[in-house]
DNA sequence: CCTTGACTCTCACCTTACCTGAGACTGTAT
DNA sequence: ATACAGTCTCAGGTAAGGTGAGAGTCAAGG
């Protein structure tokens, strides 16, 4: 009979860890002093500890360890368990290196610039909707405000007519690089609550689930190259590719000034 | 002024997470209404909010980026944490490609024994000890009970003279590999609590740290070769390699029956 | 037999970054 | 007026233990 302390030794586990796997009863002590409380354990138990430590080790939960070691479990469910572990470690593995890559990222910037940028760059997946659309193409760059206020007016008219509801800030996709300015393809967009008639100038359809990488920019629409440098530096150095797409996100009310306008820039991703 | 509900649409955080970020005070709410304790948000503050999860993304912890935010961190040490994460990743992205490695051996394992192997290997690092040793040589191996016999009786005796106390079971540390039966250079070890004068055949002297595999083997002495044969495969398996020596430490009190006694076999680490 | 010091016990709270649910209000649309 | 969606606070939970308080226990030396 071995008094906790000297198994604890033993074995190069915890006290606390023995008593806390006994309480869980993944290894109870062969026998418990009535009187004073004390755990006796045995040599004989070693066996089962060093099976706990190696399913532990490959990065089962104690709970399914416990299942494991009172035979609940068939080798088949343990093989299937172990095959998922697989996978998940898997996917573990490629995001820590993702974000191993973001941090080398990261600190090779603030040695460049020796200072914080002021683009915050963020990896997300932005939910399908259902929206309403006008694509319009602008013959030069300085005709973008009146055609957008035609386009949104015409958008935001159908929309109300219909009787829907929009449930987020518009919204443009632009359907060629941000260095493009001349005869730009863009849709002005509204998301809504449900699907609607569409018309010869506005469609209506769903735009499906995407992952993008997004940026906010404040201020006036004009410095938006730097969000959009920002968010190519991220995908080049992360290792994706820029697709010819992008999305603007008009998140201010109408009538903000212009120094404190909110938007947001995303780029779909593609992997490389 | 925008409502946590909408705000969380808008950012795809949730809303638990913003309560949880007012609570910390790492993005406050532009204004909470006095009475009905409504929170509200501004777009003003997705920069903030973007920022956030940039760093979070890099792995900081929620209390590091409140520092950053606050600016009581300069960007020295902002770079120097950045670094020092790339480093914990690092080591843990090597970690993972471990587990990976164990599980794979595992599950090949169970596809060709179609059961769980009786021998659980077990990753550990056995602390340093004081130890008394006498290092012997047996001519062939039916000599063994007998040499070591003596051995641990010369060993024990020098250990009691000097008063000292042992720390934990003996063992022994064989110096060539488990398959070499003739003319076998073996320590039989006792640890103990200090050092004690060291005579000319039982020698004192610190063993250090050692990263080792071990399992452990139960019953009869005869049969080790099980318990080497499963360390040799998790060491081949893992991509390290076996040196020459390893230890038995013989954890059951004398007298115990044959096919109850528990012993542990350990083989120190080599990286490859 | 007593004392000392090392062990051990239970109990409760802490860690991280949130999630879940209960019960009570609030805001908005019909 | 009423429904219903949204919001509030507060309590408790997660995984695998760690830490500390206060009390009881064991073994050895004097």
């Amino acid at each position: 009979m071995i008094k906790i302390g000297n198994f604890a030794r033993l074995t190069q586990v915890s006290v606390v860890t023995l008593r806390h796997y006994d309480d869980l009863g993944l290894l109870k002590p062969v026998s418990v002093d009535r009187e004073s409380g004390y755990r006796y354990y045995s040599v004989l138990q070693l066996p089962r500890l060093n099976r706990i430590l190696a399913l532990k080790d490959l990065g089962l939960s104690l709970a399914q360890i416990e299942q494991v070691l009172t035979e609940v479990l068939s080798i088949e469910e343990l093989r299937g368990m172990l095959k998922l572990k697989h996978a998940e470690v898997q996917q573990q593995l490629a995001e820590e290196q993702g974000r191993l890559a973001r941090i080398a990222a990261r600190l090779r910037q603030i040695e460049l610039e020796n200072s914080m940028s002021d683009y915050d760059v963020v990896l997300k997946t932005v939910p399908s909707m259902i929206i309403v659309s006008q694509k319009i193409t602008i013959p030069t760059n300085d005709q973008v405000p009146a055609y957008f206020d035609a386009a949104f007016m015409a958008v935001h008219t159908h929309l109300n007519a219909q009787g829907a509801k929009d449930t987020g800030p518009s919204f443009s996709i632009w359907h060629q690089a941000a260095d493009v300015y001349e005869n730009e393809v863009v849709e002005a967009i509204a998301p809504i609550d449900r699907l609607i008639p569409e018309t010869e100038q506005v469609k209506v359809y769903e735009l499906p689930e995407a992952q993008v990488v997004s940026t906010i920019h404040r201020g006036s629409y004009d410095n938006f190259i730097q969000a959009h440098t920002a968010l190519l530096q991220w995908i080049e150095a992360n290792g994706y590719r820029a697709s010819g797409t992008y999305r603007e996100i008009y998140m201010s009310p109408p009538g903000t000034p212009e120094d404190e306008l909110i938007s947001e820039v995303q780029y779909p991703l593609e992997k490389v």
